[in-house]
DNA sequence: TTGAAAGCGGTACCAC
DNA sequence: GTGGTACCGCTTTCAA
């Protein structure tokens, strides 16, 4: 393998003109450093990541911590990991993968043992317990998503509750008094933190504007085609011609079947917005409008206070909640009679 | 931090023997090992990851490859992701993710770093660019997956030449001559290494049995509902009674609905094998044979080839076939007339 | 603008 | 059974 030591003699100058050169903490002659790097390439050098580790005191690791929770949307999970993985790597960090149930063990370990210069959390629960570990450590911890108590926790979310409000408002806008929010299976609404938030923002926003609100889960499992389909049936019976969506894309292909299956026609008939869908809704068979939920966007932000917070920025260390945009695609119009 | 030097202080020794009581890489007396560690407990002390990684030749790093093909199954590649990060830290390997469509950057990098240990190779495509890498490299690596050319690459996977035989030789055991394979997306068969495995084991077995074997895939989507309907549709005109499932669960869904909605019952009127489903076929409306692909079987496998490949067992570097197993629900039933 | 050298915190060899 | 110590390869201060 090749050392610093050989690049710099290769190149003939000392290893620290070397370090100097690669690294650009000191100016180096324009000369020597072409050369240094020239040389570098040539013998691809790569600098020790334990060596390095060691003198400086960075690792240029990032470690995720997702536990293992059965009844994720393993589409969602992933993109959110992939998204993480890319926007840390653009920054020159890798990613170690923290899977352990009891997340605690992990994040300790690798604080401990300094493998890790930050640490970015992912799907989190109301009553995080990594939210008290975060706390207790000295080593930069970004949450994507927000627990009940995120006292001196640096998060990153969508603005759920901004989202419902404004899901609520264009529907009102269009003078609908009536609608439906289908949302999340109900564990969702107990495990996750996001869901709830939506449907506060919306059930605010819904008293405020004097809509009568009504929500109907998509059952126990993420995909029950059935209890979908009644619930729907019976949002319809009730008179309800305004839906928000707040779920897997399967459900967003169930509730338009059953609308079309019932004659009404999305954007004629019936108005529909889909909230929070970090999937691309454009594959759906009608066009429906959406505040859609970027994981990317999340992620390189999160990416983007943990480097911040490296670098001492303790103003970073607070909640920021990315403000929801509205696209429209023609499937919200004026309430009949 | 803590350090070695303190944890060596605090219990009266030096720290040579500190380092080989919690290696235990040389014998220490009972009593000072126990001392010793007890003020490592007490102290909390963790050993510096860049320090061991320098003054050792280990990391105690895999690092995991995964091309981010927007096509894969998400649950399934979750799964095997979960399964390799669980038993890697049963062996005191963290996962570090390497997700560059470029994969070769990546495992260059932390090669040349010395970043980990060894790679793991997720989601093997038939041409896989990673292997000759790996066959250009001496980090142990092992692929979960058998590319087209496995020429002295370690490979483990499920061996589904046999799970399609094993399935058709069931069928045909049961007096069928007419079965239909109800398989992956046509891009699957093009892009992943698995599919085209089963199927060539399954028509080999079908000539031999001289069984009349129908393959229809599901689409060009992973859930075309559709085409799988009306696939299952025409195979029951043909007169087919057996089918092999090669697909993910919503397959499996909608072939059990199309047979139910044709008055045809399963385990009765016509026999239904699933082969090298990763998910759990017992939640399924009826239960039905499966000749399960378990996850963690093939990845705690790989995890022990690196781990052998690292101690210098140069007899793991080829490809392993874990048998299948077939387990029976009674859903193969004797071809009627 | 460049070089020498002191660590960083372990591992493992060599003595005792 | 235990201790002393020479590295591992790099970063960074101090000097020139």
């Amino acid at each position: 393998m090749t050392t610093i030591h050989e690049v710099a003699e290769a190149a003939g100058v000392s290893i620290s003109t070397v370090s100097y050169a690669l690294s650009g903490k000191r100016p180096v002659s324009e000369k020597t450093r072409r050369r240094i790097e020239e040389v570098a390439l040539s013998l691809a050098y790569e600098p020790d990541a334990g060596a390095r580790m060691l003198a400086g005191r960075r690792t240029q690791i990032f470690a995720l911590t997702e536990p293992l929770r059965a009844d994720t949307h393993a589409p969602t999970h992933m993109a959110f990991v992939l998204a993480t993985a890319v926007a840390a790597r653009r920054r020159g960090y890798d990613i170690l993968l923290l899977t352990d149930e009891q997340a605690s063990d992990g994040m300790n370990r690798v604080v401990a043992s300094h493998l890790v210069d930050a640490i970015l959390v992912l799907d989190v629960a109301p009553d995080d317990e990594r939210a008290d570990i975060a706390r207790s450590m000295r080593t930069p911890t970004v949450f994507i998503g927000v627990p009940d108590d995120w006292r001196g926790l640096t998060c990153v979310d969508l603005d759920f509750e901004a989202a419902g409000c404004l899901a609520i408002d264009r529907l009102a806008d269009a003078g609908h008094v009536r609608v439906t929010l289908v949302g999340q299976t109900e564990v969702a609404y107990r495990k996750s933190n996001f869901p709830r938030r939506l449907l506060r923002g919306a059930q605010d926003r819904a008293i405020e504007r004097e809509i009568a609100l009504d929500r109907v889960t998509s059952g126990e499992s993420a995909t029950d085609a059935s209890a979908v389909r009644e619930a729907v049936e019976a949002a319809l019976a009730r008179g309800d011609r305004a839906f928000i969506v707040h779920a897997v894309d399967d459900v967003h292909v169930l509730l338009l079947d059953t609308l079309a299956a019932h004659g009404l026609q999305v954007g004629k008939d019936v108005s529909v917005v889909s909230a929070a869908a970090s999937f691309d809704t454009s594959t759906l068979a009608v066009p429906i409008d959406v505040i859609p939920l970027v994981p990317q966007q999340s992620c390189e932000l999160a990416v983007d206070l943990a480097v911040r917070r490296l670098e001492g920025d303790d103003l970073a260390a607070r909640v920021h909640l990315i403000p929801p945009e509205y696209h429209s695609a023609g499937s919200v119009v004026p309430a009949r009679g």
